[in-house]
DNA sequence: GGATAATATTTACAGTGTAAATATAAACTG
DNA sequence: CAGTTTATATTTACACTGTAAATATTATCC
């Protein structure tokens, strides 16, 4: 079944995600074409249609599984029974990290204008990777009201916080002067948390 | 010297970034391609190379317009004495408002894979709608240390708050339950400063 | 007023996404 | 099993994109 002369695939579809990665890893942004994709999984520039209907449902796929991948940077390195303060610390740094890493994944992934935003399986994988910056700002203290929904914007800071961080340290527009060298827990240490 | 029927236009340079704008405006990012803007500004499709290079340098052009009126957008409607608390909500309200009635634009203002990130131009006016947040940044209570750069942190805390909201609502990501409805005032109400 | 530089056009080309028609292989049905 | 239908992939074609080279026009400078 994995014979490389058929006709048919076989698993073209994660195939075409994996050359994307790829591409974006290598190449950058500017090169994750269709075109592109499909000569790294070895088909006919026309074969994704068949997939994902166009150039937008596959960068859509891609960004999911950017998401999927996060989220399991935020995770590694962690013993089952860490500490919610270690969780924490991989979470944020993890985002962080992924940003700098991957910057044309990072870009694409909140890219309204190259991908579906109502995608079903990005929306899904966006939300599991919010789930996990929701786990880790449980118990922060911040908010004197007692507002009904105080968890809730308090997780939407937090996310607000790192993304924003993330980005604009991806993005370059943190490399100057001072800034330069500063790392989020430089910071964003001052937080209290009832851990 | 407004005659149409010149040969050389004139003001080209503002004419494309104005068309530029205008197709953001109208068609969004997708749309805003090089031969686009020079027919926009009624030339032929390679007289911009001339005053850009290539499309990065126009894309740049534009983005830098772009921090320009969202660092206006950030001052609008505030007379010259108002009260800082004043300038901060113009400030950080503007800010998400730029980007949720402009999203194409506010996209590229911060894609590295779509402009020159080293652009002086750009830079410049990027610093100057930094500027404004640290400004209304001042007196933020929230860090207890003392340290020498305590004023930097805070200034880029507020920024990444700010920046991340802003882009993820502009984004989509927050248009799921009851975030769908949440301002960056209901999210950051509790931080106190010395006004 | 003539040389030089700046600015814009024409033409050409490789690369892009999409659509339609076609080919091949798999899955289903009797 | 044979025949049909469906899924998958290819070929071909086309309009659109950014860039480069050669050329044309106008402004600038001495």
């Amino acid at each position: 079944m994995t014979d490389q002369s058929k006709y048919h695939h076989g698993n073209l579809k994660e195939a075409l995600v994996q050359a994307g990665l790829d591409i974006l890893h290598q190449k950058g942004l500017a090169a994750l074409t269709l075109r592109a994709c499909a000569v790294g999984a070895g088909v006919s520039h026309t074969a994704p249609k068949n997939h994902f209907g166009n150039l937008a449902g596959l960068m859509s796929a891609i960004a999911a599984r950017g998401y999927q991948r996060l989220t399991e940077t935020m995770q590694t390195g962690l013993s089952p029974d860490a500490s919610r303060a270690d969780r924490r610390q991989a979470a944020m740094g993890g985002y962080v990290d992924f940003a700098r890493q991957n910057p044309g994944l990072f870009e694409l992934m909140f890219s309204p204008q190259r991908t579906n935003s109502d995608d079903p399986d990005l929306l899904h994988h966006a939300g599991r990777c919010f789930a996990v910056l929701c786990d880790v700002s449980e118990g922060l203290i911040w908010d004197k009201s007692d507002a009904p929904d105080a968890a809730l914007r308090a997780q939407i800071m937090h996310w607000s916080m790192v993304h924003g961080f993330a980005q604009l340290s991806a993005s370059g527009r943190l490399d100057k002067g001072d800034m330069k060298n500063l790392e989020i827990f430089d910071v964003f240490p001052q937080f209290q948390y009832r851990d």
